[in-house]
DNA sequence: TACTCTAGTGCAAACGTTTGCGTTATTCAA
DNA sequence: TTGAATAACGCAAACGTTTGCACTAGAGTA
């Protein structure tokens, strides 16, 4: 049976002998109550057995709201992503809501194109996961005056909806944790500065050293050109190169730690014994690596709820006026890539 | 400059003065051509400035075509998913296309009611990753004439497109490996029988071994009741109670082949010396864990490729008559956890 | 000059909803 | 018995497009 028509509210109302704004009163659970209980058991009752699905372009049309949200992420490979997709799609379900998927390939210029596509289809707002400090996707929200929040990834400029985790905690308790292993010449592999987390990670590196009264010198730092194993390795290579001294590092992401490990043995340096490696975000399936990573662990799918229900009550309320910060808390988990600095070496404070 | 209220074709026909037909026609790559060049011109520009975004929603309405698809995927946390969801957002992105993200959790039920969703969303079509081999959503798909097409998993039931690679092929390259090394005591922990490629390569696993003269008797097969970590470690404890003699096993996944490893460790067994564990998928970061997984590798990118194609193919041309049915080719990637049977247990064929 | 053609536009209907307002029928109070 | 009040429902417009058809004006032909 290829009912190739979809069935319509004039359809039902042809077939109950009544008007179709009767049929949709009946339907919506608001107004129902204006019409009269069997009108609205008959109607119900003939929309189940006819088949009857609203649809949703001509809702769209009328009221001007798809109830669809996008979703931007930078790269789905990143294995993070996907439990903040699966957070925020819990969330969505429960009112209806559908999400579009998207990727911004960590490209802005794509990034934007992809919103404006996203726009132009009409959602009703976005989660942006892919941010830059400065990032013109949120002039373009704001300008067509679409809900955004913006996950993980934040924007230099404070006026708008964010959740985010607190990432100088984070890395305050890695370099907390190394320190008392021992550790004191302790490198950091730092992700591109346009990004806010590699550019708020650093700057709690530095500081957090700082208040043990370490100061880090500029060698100790070495920038990678990507959040992505490939750049770490390139990064540490150069750091190894300029740090014989170096005991422990810190990846401002998993992925620069991953490729840390492989700098690491290009080196002929093994892990944890000759040096340490603390990672960022506690991906998945880290415990059955070959030297369990250390990280810093953030509740993923906790960020993909709490933001769907922002946007969500960005979109209710429609006052973009004021914007909400809601900050989550990481966890380091200690695993096997980080040990005490070994008796050997002579320990030498900064001068 | 919040311009709250978009900008429609009459905006930019009472701002050129002349008719929204017009425009509309101007607008379009198809019937410009019967609209004089530089009035063509002249709408372009002002539709350019004005910034003019074609409402969606009143296009799907009257053209009965959203340009949207929806993807259902069994549970994205399976790092099997995202590079196919990769592959068919890539080609997607060329016709203009954008997809829907839902998930199934494994359930047909909610596989179900999310495809109601999505077409009463109006998408032109629907990739589903999370068939069981019967399932109720093929028919629903038939019924109301959407285009649908099968990735990885399949149905029972021959008619209907479908994308898959041969599980038969990969899971006898599998066992010709083994038998290499000299294994004859091989079991099986096979997948939920109600899913094609668990049922497929079960049956590709007997056959193969047959050919071989070896038959594999009941006890050496054990059925995971789902595609998971957790379950694989369940069935490989069964497994290895009833087996003390086995030095090899194939599991149907990746996920599975991971449950394995646990459960062995829990007997006290080493991988790959006391057991030899071969995989299916090849999934993310294999190449780190402690025992990289030997497994057979999927084109997952190619063949979000080669679903996303056949759909858009089927949604073009209206021949729901007729269905496809791509193949692709498997690989086997051999990595540490298989080695040679070693020499000091006494081999013996089967009887 | 009068005719037909055609290129270029305008008119209006339609897609399927929702909703303000008008209409009818019923109830209740006086 | 009459009035107003209320409950239930119908009418029609509107959301922003696309497109078949009608219309106009200028060009070409006889």
């Amino acid at each position: 049976m290829v009912q190739r028509k979809r069935v319509t509210l004039r359809d039902l109302a042809e077939h109950l002998n009544i008007n179709t704004s009767t049929v949709s009163r009946a339907l919506s659970e608001k107004s129902s109550e204006m019409i009269s209980p069997d009108v609205v058991k008959r109607v119900r009752k003939a929309a189940q057995e006819m088949g009857y699905k609203q649809n949703a372009a001509a809702y769209a049309l009328k009221m001007g709201s798809t109830k669809t949200i996008g979703m931007i992420i930078p790269d789905l490979m990143n294995p993070v992503f996907p439990p903040i997709i699966r957070g925020i799609q819990s969330v969505l379900d429960q009112y209806g809501y559908t999400a579009f998927l998207a990727y911004s390939e960590n490209n802005e210029g794509t990034a934007h194109t992809e919103v404006e596509r996203l726009i132009s289809r009409g959602v009703d707002g976005i989660i942006y996961a892919a941010a830059f400090r400065t990032d013109s996707v949120v002039d373009l929200c704001k300008s067509q005056g679409i809900p955004l929040v913006l996950v993980n990834r934040v924007v230099d400029q404070g006026d708008v909806d964010t959740v985010k985790v607190d990432d100088s905690l984070g890395i305050k308790m890695a370099v907390d944790h190394l320190l008392d292993l021992g550790h004191r010449k302790i490198g950091f592999i730092a992700g591109p500065k346009n990004i806010s987390v590699s550019y708020i990670r650093l700057r709690a590196f530095t500081r957090t050293m700082a208040e043990h009264d370490l100061e880090v010198e500029p060698h100790r730092i070495v920038e990678a050109h990507a959040l992505s194993e490939a750049a770490g390795e390139q990064a540490m290579s150069v750091f190894l190169g300029q740090n014989p001294d170096a005991t422990a590092i810190i990846a401002s992401n998993d992925l620069i730690a991953l490729g840390c490990f492989t700098a690491l043995k290009q080196f002929g340096y093994t892990c944890p014994k000759r040096m340490s490696i603390v990672g960022f975000n506690n991906m998945p399936y880290l415990d059955w690596f070959a030297t369990p990573l250390t990280t810093v662990s953030i509740p993923h799918f906790q960020m993909g709820e709490r933001s769907a229900e922002l946007l969500l009550k960005r979109i209710k309320a429609d006052n973009v006026d004021y914007n909400e910060e809601v900050l989550l808390k990481p966890k380091l988990v200690i695993r096997k890539s980080t040990a005490p600095l070994i008796a050997s070496k002579k320990k030498s404070g900064s001068t």
